[in-house]
DNA sequence: CGACAAACAGAATTTTTATTCCATTTGACT
DNA sequence: AGTCAAATGGAATAAAAATTCTGTTTGTCG
């Protein structure tokens, strides 16, 4: 038996657990992806409602445990609750330390932070800004619509794609419109007014995708647009449009509070459709 | 007595010991004050030793609790152990009041809330960890790299999607595999040990990554990996990989953190080149 | 000063929770 | 296929913890 294998702070034991889990019978490697997955359920949690969660056996918990070098549940537990101890700053205290941190750090860790919080700024001012009403009139008219097209293009895009993958696995049709070989214009040339449009296009406006929303806009297909200003034209194009301006970080822009949007218009479209 | 004395956050809890506390007899005004100044205590400890180190008999902890509107001491527990749950405790308190103050009512602004909630835990949990050592090895390896090849199906198509877009307007050689038309394998079967191979996936691995990646670990093509667990397919093909755990609103996980991530990596790696 | 109610400490009890034990199952090896 | 050790599930037991109860103390008011 190895001396001292029973490690009392939380990551040496993630190490510990990494280490060993591949030699683990079944269940107790089974619990071993638990306990990395969910640490504040093992720091707070009981055996039973851990072992339910976990679809295990309480004793597995115990077994593991003790499989790994401690002396019963309980004592692993306390490393889990330990690491919770330790976490507990105010928000100050967290400031303060970011700010300590970033001083500190890498050039890379330096970018990540501005982009977290170039991300946070951004969602909260959406939060503040975004009208309830104008949510539900375009939620509406995305639950109408028998096909949804998905126009998006460069930096748009991953928003779109996101958009077609969610949509998809909700059961809701949609057609998202890649421009994969200059197909665009035949792609959109199907909607008609028992459809939707969805348009998202920021500064500068990629034109095809203001000349498709355009063209759709003068076919009377509904369209809802995300974009970023009262002139764009896509704003002049639709009743429905929402402004979003992500902060950026070194003239990167945030892409967080249009995903938010983005993620919320889907989920809320497929509960509409369901009622 | 007023009606449902007994919040179930923090905060309100808070507001509501300050204010009784006055009136509450000598022992029980004790432990408000205890309370207040070792919340942890309260979280993780258990009657008797709260008592013990509070200077009080087990009883009246259970008398506190109840003096208080609570059903008992345990009830009372639960209110300071929630606050520690989801680890972003401060942040978690700063949430509960924005939502004080959200005006909004509609199903659909409600799950805007969340997703907006949802990326900002994200991106802090992942601030926490991200590792700033790994962090510069990744950007290091990507820089290096002749040709990045970017992999990421169904979810994490956004991400990559993105990335390619950055890297292409920073003039940084870099190939999407997008599997169109089945065509995956080829794309990836002329990377070499001088490029570099960016695979994200996320529980439950696309098969097509999982394969990709692997064949080019087999092929001592450098990788770098984005994924949500230890045990992913995709940390064991790669000594660097992150590891993301995206909060979720409705079983519909965030991508911000990723994202976030993903934009980090390609401005650092487009610095990292200009040196 | 004495009576009374509220507050309290500490023991007794109940409830919850962790751990152990044992019969059954699984899976590897012959 | 048959044997055996390891692993597992689930009930039984032990331990720990929360809560209640009771006799005593404290402090107030007449």
């Amino acid at each position: 038996m190895l001396p001292n294998e029973a490690p009392r702070d939380f990551e040496n034991l993630k190490v510990l657990i990494l280490r060993r889990a591949p030699e683990l019978p079944r269940r107790l490697a089974q619990i071993a992806t638990y306990a990395l997955h969910n640490p504040n359920e093992i720091a707070f949690g009981t055996v039973a409602s851990i072992a339910q969660n976990a679809a295990v056996q309480p004793s597995a918990l115990i077994r593991f445990a003790q499989a790994i070098g401690y002396q019963g549940f309980s004592d692993l537990q306390e490393v889990f609750r330990h690491r919770l101890r330790d976490n507990v700053l105010s928000y100050d205290e967290r400031l303060q330390q970011l700010r300590e941190h970033a001083t500190s750090a890498t050039k890379s860790t330096l970018i990540f932070d501005g982009f977290a919080e170039a991300s946070e700024k951004s969602i909260e001012s959406l939060r503040q800004k975004l009208d309830p009403a104008e949510l539900e009139r375009a939620v509406a008219m995305l639950a109408k619509a028998e096909t949804i097209y998905l126009v998006g293009l460069r930096r748009s895009f991953p928003i779109t794609s996101y958009m077609s993958y969610a949509f998809g696995k909700l059961g809701i049709r949609n057609n998202l419109v890649a421009a994969i070989g200059g197909l665009a214009a035949e792609d959109v040339s199907f909607a008609s007014d028992k459809d939707c449009l969805m348009a998202i296009s920021f500064t500068p406006y990629a034109s095809e995708t203001v000349a498709l929303t355009q063209n759709a806009a003068a076919r009377n297909v509904p369209i809802v647009a995300i974009t970023d200003s009262p002139f764009s034209p896509l704003a002049a194009a639709t009743p429905i449009w929402f402004e979003i301006q992500e902060a950026n970080f070194e003239g990167f822009r945030s892409m967080a509070a249009t995903l938010a949007l983005a993620m919320t218009l889907t989920i809320a479209v497929a509960e509409r459709r369901k009622i």
